[in-house]
RNA sequence: GGCGGCGUAGCUCAGUGGUAGAGCAAGGGACUCAUAAGCCCUGGGUCACAGGUUCAAAUCCUGUCGCCGUCACCA
């Protein structure tokens, strides 16, 4: 009945944990995203991996001296521990070091090779001498032509920040002998690049028939990317690490990250079918025919830095490939700065996911990520906004709402779900808010409008409030028992809503109140719809559903 | 430097042509079921700056300043 939707988020490079920055970007609202279209009854797979090559990688495994893959696998354990924590509904969250993914890596760098779309070209590059081998341009230090610092990376200049080329640095040296025993050279070597300008032009007719329903500043930055027209650009690379290329005479050469990882999205699917034991089943997801030219609804989750890599370079490849289904939306987002800083690495402020989940738990930063996700324009991560958003909006509004309701009907009202009595008009509306919130709920999400789903979803809960007061049953149960319990008959409606409306957003918190609504299994498995709470069903003791915070210390 | 985005109340942000909005913070009030939470009222903005288009501009155009991103070997 429901459709199909492929939900892809951006592949974490496996060398950290993830910082709150990326969760809020990509991981976030694709599983905000991911459990509402649950709910509402479509066929989801939500897929992801850690991206295991490129040269950081091999880098700190030269440094730490163990192998890359002992890298990888120690940060993909910890991202692992990151999601199961978080919450992320994962239908499958791998790796691209699988023998699936360089098989289906290798199957399209062939197919595109076959259709003429890759050509080799051969191109100097330098060489250590000493350790025999091509260097990426990370590894290659020297002094910066424009500042003099004599530690200039062969990229970029740390001091000053200037673009660099190897060539452009004066003394290059090899970091890895970290000697300057030999001289950098210059040798020749051939390599494979996408040949973007031969696919512009089907690439510039797929944006225009598809962007209408795009962010704005998505599609303004993808026609700004293309619109001096497209190069064609390196997939392979002198490497040791990385999916081998399926050709003799290249053993030691590797296919660069960025071309195997995007095409991870398509591998995963693959590996999912097969460990459903169906593993054709994978076609249903993305075989575009004449008779069914899009089999599934691609969404792409990613951040704004990811966005050409989306927009214009895994469409070309799957346009080159051919039959295969090309993005429905990227709703890539803006970023969040630090405690008003721009999150770096180098700089110290990143904060780590694991360490704002000791602390605030997976609710509380779930629902301050959502609240603030920088959807439209950059946004500003603060401890001190989180305590405030838990402390004043999901303790005192939501969780109070919640809690003063059932703590009274726990007793004055034999802990069950009071009978109905005749409906006012006040009732009906806050009935008819309830109802209605699935459809505005609903339809933000799915136009994948996190924030302001978000916001729709409070309202009902400072409504339920806002009735209360005006009702006050601890007055009225004094006069007229029956009124009142009506009055909270209609209120545990609402909280039963709001245990829907909410569950993307804060899972944990939203199984609580299912529970403490009487009901039993899953709230995940609920329809979104609004559904009665029984009267007379059995309500537990209640909790509280969250905990309110000091503010943090001034540091 | 080129290109793109952003600059709205003390704070965090909505708002793309028609009399400036929300939440929090601040001041006041009535209540007491609730994790002293909730509810009502009030104050507060030359919509970065300077020009222009229009009957009408936060909203469109130009320039300036500031911040962010990107420029293809960062993934």
């Amino acid at each position: 009945m429901g459709e199909k939707i492929l939900v892809c988020i951006a592949w974490p490079y496996a060398k950290s944990a993830t910082h709150v920055g990326q969760i809020v970007g990509a991981y976030l609202p694709g599983d905000i995203f991911a459990r509402y279209q649950r709910m509402a009854g479509n066929e989801v797979l939500m897929v992801s991996g850690s991206d295991a090559h490129g040269t950081p990688i091999t880098v700190e495994a030269d440094q730490k001296g163990i192998s890359p893959a002992e890298v990888v696998e120690y940060y993909h354990t910890q991202i692992l521990e990151v999601w199961q924590r978080l919450g992320m509904s994962w239908d499958l969250y791998t790796v691209t070091t699988t023998p699936n993914h360089a098989a289906t890596t290798q199957d399209i760098f062939l197919k595109l090779l076959e259709h003429g779309y890759l050509f080799q070209h051969t191109q100097k590059a330098p060489f250590c001498p000493t350790d025999n081998r091509f260097l990426q341009d990370r590894y290659i230090r020297g002094t910066c032509p424009n500042c003099g610092n004599p530690t200039a990376r062969g990229d970029q200049c740390e001091q000053c920040g200037k673009l660099l080329d190897p060539d452009m640095l004066i003394k290059p040296y090899c970091t890895l002998c970290g000697s300057k025993t030999s001289a950098i050279e210059f040798r020749d070597t051939e390599h494979f690049f996408l040949d973007l300008p031969k696919l512009q032009a089907a690439l510039g007719t797929w944006l225009a028939s598809e962007t209408a329903h795009w962010r704005p500043n998505v599609v303004a930055f993808t026609n700004n990317w293309i619109k001096d027209g497209l190069h064609a650009r390196a997939i392979t690379r002198d490497l040791e690490w990385g999916v081998p290329i399926p050709l003799p005479g290249y053993e030691d050469k590797r296919i660069y990250v960025w071309f195997d990882a995007v095409i991870g999205y398509l591998s995963a699917t693959k590996e999912w079918a097969q460990r459903q034991g169906t593993p054709e089943a994978w076609r249903d997801w993305w075989e575009s025919t004449p008779a069914r030219p899009r089999p599934a609804r691609h969404y792409y989750f990613i951040g704004k830095d990811n966005i050409v890599f989306h927009t214009v370079i895994w469409p070309a490849m799957l346009i080159g490939y051919g039959g295969l289904t090309l993005a429905y939306d990227v709703p890539a987002n803006e970023f969040m700065q630090m405690e008003g800083r721009k999150a770096s690495t180098s700089e110290g402020n990143i904060i780590r996911t694991p360490d704002a989940l000791d602390r605030y738990g997976p609710d509380a930063l779930r629902y301050y990520l959502a609240a603030i996700m920088p959807e439209t324009r950059d946004a500003d991560f603060t401890y001190a906004d989180l305590v405030r958003r838990n402390n004043d909006e999901l303790v005192a509004t939501f969780g109070n709402a919640a809690h003063r309701t059932l703590t009274f009907v726990q007793r004055h009202y034999e802990a069950q779900v009071p009978a109905i009595g005749e409906l006012t008009p006040e009732d009906q509306a806050l009935l008819t808010a309830a109802t209605d919130a699935f459809t505005a709920v609903g339809e933000a999400i799915a136009a994948v409008k996190l924030r302001e789903g978000l916001t729709e979803a409070m309202a009902l809960a400072r409504a339920v409030n806002k009735y209360l007061d005006d009702q006050a049953p601890w007055k009225t149960i004094k006069l007229d028992r029956e009124r009142a319990g009506t009055s909270l008959h209609v209120v545990i409606q609402a909280l039963g809503a709001l245990r829907i409306l909410l569950a993307p957003y804060i899972p944990a918190a939203a199984q609580h109140l299912h529970e403490l609504l009487g009901f039993t299994g899953s709230v995940d498995r609920e329809p979104w719809a609004f559904v009665a709470v029984p009267v007379g069903q059995a309500l537990p003791p209640p909790v509280p559903l969250f905990t309110k915070f000091d503010p943090p210390t001034e540091e």
